[in-house]
DNA sequence: TCTGGTCTTTGATTCAGATCAAACAAATTT
DNA sequence: AAATTTGTTTGATCTGAATCAAAGACCAGA
């Protein structure tokens, strides 16, 4: 597999330093994960782990957007996480690869072998504390995604995609609220099908439809202009703000 | 609300004591929870909690089924949780519920107020530790959901939720592989459309289906009988076993 | 500037599952 | 035992998204 090292950036000056794993060791705690921590960086389209195989690491996403999916036997393949930047890869306790994870974008992330972060987990509770709380965020998420894939219609899956992403754009750009938001989209219209349990012909479809209404701008392929928040999140069948402005 | 308290059984004859949230628990950290907890059961229909209120207890379920869904405004419903024994009910850290809680089964749960159990997992790692893997257990079933809804056909569903259903029985009884396999279903044909993301009658038709290839026999409305695995999670799209012999 | 590759859009047709509608079965109430 | 309620099955029809098919758009490299 391809990958490549790059020397660490300091943790206290690390982009995610208050939302990862990490966000709550104190500077002791922190010097311990330094130590064992180490970069990797992937190009976009690389795999980074498959079904099946074993991953000697755990690591926090430190820039870049990467995949989680699933694969059946006859090749239909569904997105089952869209992992961000402080978002949390592997899990401790187990060796064993549960999804194909990709790089979407170009993408580096902070490593920890397994082992060692085990060890430090046990006797870090703040570590453990965090990494519960980030799975909990990730087990409503994927809750939240369950009601998209089983319920709505092809043209609230795209609004809700695009608000999702509109919001995490938002929250990290601190847009005020009730103002045109714009972003640029980390996925391709098959990566949306994929993530969407849609074909991309639809999804393009819907795209252009949504476009048509006015509800979204396109400039180029994957930049969005969304005028209208509140029009966006009605065209996705959530009530009021759906967790918007929390 | 209507719920009715009942005695509590000592944790060392609980039938959950080790898979529940309490499993890792040493005897001074159960005797400390065991003064915290309570009963109570809810007779099946009944709600336990709905979505924007608020709970002030957590809970590990004992007996019975409940189940976690999400409605939109117009009514469209979609199940993003089965909740068995061992399973854990709420949030630690947050007070408002995400989903309406409703009893499939009479239910029986042991309740913490939360409060006094937040206070107590900071003292009891193993009590976190156990949540953590718990909580990234349900992700992993959360995420298999997932490919089903967007991916699988109606009768790839049906057959994903009897396999899933089988598997807990055979777990339970300890039925020895290559055997036939028969369960109770725990729910209506309505609630399985719920949960499957199909209309109830798209659900009668494929469980007709199944039975009419034999995959399944039908004894009344609700026991169903396997003669072959293998034959059923073939037909639920999976690979080989899909980890039911895990 | 052409050329091959990747990504995207658009059109025509098909089909799985939804919807609309009715009847049936079992359990509970009167 | 009749009537009501709740859950289930089955049939006829409709429709949203999949599938099949082709053509644009946008590149990076020769």
């Amino acid at each position: 597999m391809v990958a490549y090292k790059k020397t660490s950036v300091a943790c206290s000056e690390c982009q995610i330093r208050n939302r990862a794993v990490c966000s709550q060791c104190n500077d002791d705690e922190l010097s311990n994960l330094e130590k064992i921590k180490f970069y990797r960086t992937y190009p976009a389209g690389q795999t980074i782990a498959l079904t099946g195989s074993k991953m000697d690491f755990v690591a926090s996403v430190v820039t870049g957007v990467a995949s989680l999916s699933q694969t059946m036997e006859d090749g239909r393949t569904q997105m089952v996480g869209l992992m961000l930047p402080s978002d949390f890869l592997g899990r401790p306790g187990r060796e064993g690869v549960m999804y194909d994870v990709v790089a979407i974008t170009d993408v580096t992330l902070c490593c920890f072998l397994r082992k060692p972060f085990e060890e430090l987990m046990v006797m870090t509770p703040h570590l453990t504390q965090r990494l519960l709380e980030i799975t909990l965020d990730e087990l409503d998420a994927a809750r939240e995604w369950m009601l998209v894939l089983g319920r709505k219609t092809a043209r609230e899956k795209i609004a809700s995609l695009f608000a999702i992403v509109a919001r995490r754009y938002a929250k990290l750009h601190k847009t005020p609220p009730n103002k045109e938001i714009d972003f640029e989209l980390p996925l391709t219209r098959d990566a949306m099908s994929d993530y969407l349990g849609l074909t991309l012909e639809t999804v393009s479809r819907q795209i252009s439809a949504l476009k048509k209404d006015g509800i979204i701008k396109l400039e180029g392929k994957r930049h969005i202009v969304v005028p209208d928040m509140e029009r966006l999140i009605a065209e996705a069948g959530d009530d009021a703000d759906g967790g918007f402005l929390s």
